[in-house]
DNA sequence: CTCCCGATAT
DNA sequence: ATATCAGGAG
């Protein structure tokens, strides 16, 4: 098997997902910051339906603060783990309006202080907002990356990131981050990977250990 | 490492 | 019935 190269990689997800880009609703740093946090542990499409709602509801970190706690968590419940988000909400709004003036910080090392916020979440907040080139490495990022082989079945997400930054030019390290989510959303898929139609294959080393279970096989 | 957790796909 | 979903905190 031939090995792919990181250039071959980046050519096919650009011609596959042109236009990948963040699918969480927003409209200022304040909302995309609520939605990444809600997104931990499930799917962009249930955020969605949520924070229609909730940002109608609640707009300012004064809002957040100005119900009861049982009150968000029933205004979220549909997400999952609800009861921790709704708590790092409003501690993080908490924070927001006694340290940094009500404003979300553009600054990685201030965001990872926020409560809810970790480092995959800090890095989509400054790619995607403040333009910041940063390489997130989510659950389909992680995915992606150890199937294809561009790091060990055992690295954790900080050292898959750290991989993908030395192989990909900084100046592609937002786009590339989007177009891996669309791959790994749609395409390279957790339980139904295409597998048979991946112009990748022939050099997919997951695809050569028998990964293929894109059809069940009739019974002989 | 475990726990948090409802909705959806398979 | 089980796996998975834009993870983070203790």
């Amino acid at each position: 098997m031939k090995k792919l190269t990181t250039k071959r990689f980046l050519q096919t997800l650009s011609e596959m997902f042109p236009d990948a880009h963040c699918e969480l609703n927003h409209r200022n740093a304040f909302e995309l910051t609520i939605a990444v946090l809600l997104s931990a542990q499930c799917t962009d499409k249930k955020v969605n339906q949520v924070t229609e709602r909730l940002f109608e509801k609640y707009k300012t970190p004064e809002d957040y603060l100005a119900v009861s706690l049982e009150e968000l968590q029933e205004d979220i419940k549909q997400i999952g783990l609800y009861k921790n988000k709704a708590k790092h909400i409003q501690e993080l709004c908490r924070m927001l309006l006694e340290q940094y003036n009500g404003e979300i910080p553009d600054k990685h090392e201030e965001l990872v202080k926020l409560p809810g916020v970790g480092r995959k979440t800090a890095n989509v907040i400054v790619s995607t907002w403040f333009g910041v080139p940063a390489l997130a490495v989510d659950t389909h990022v992680e995915r992606i990356a150890k199937r294809l082989g561009f790091c060990e079945e055992t690295d954790t997400p900080l050292q898959v990131e750290k991989t993908l930054m030395k192989k990909i030019p900084k100046a592609e390290w937002t786009n590339s981050h989007h177009r891996l989510i669309f791959f790994g959303r749609y395409h390279c898929k957790a339980q139904n990977p295409q597998c048979a139609v991946c112009p990748l294959q022939d050099a997919c080393p997951a695809f050569q250990r028998g990964l293929k279970k894109t059809k069940k096989t009739a019974i002989n």
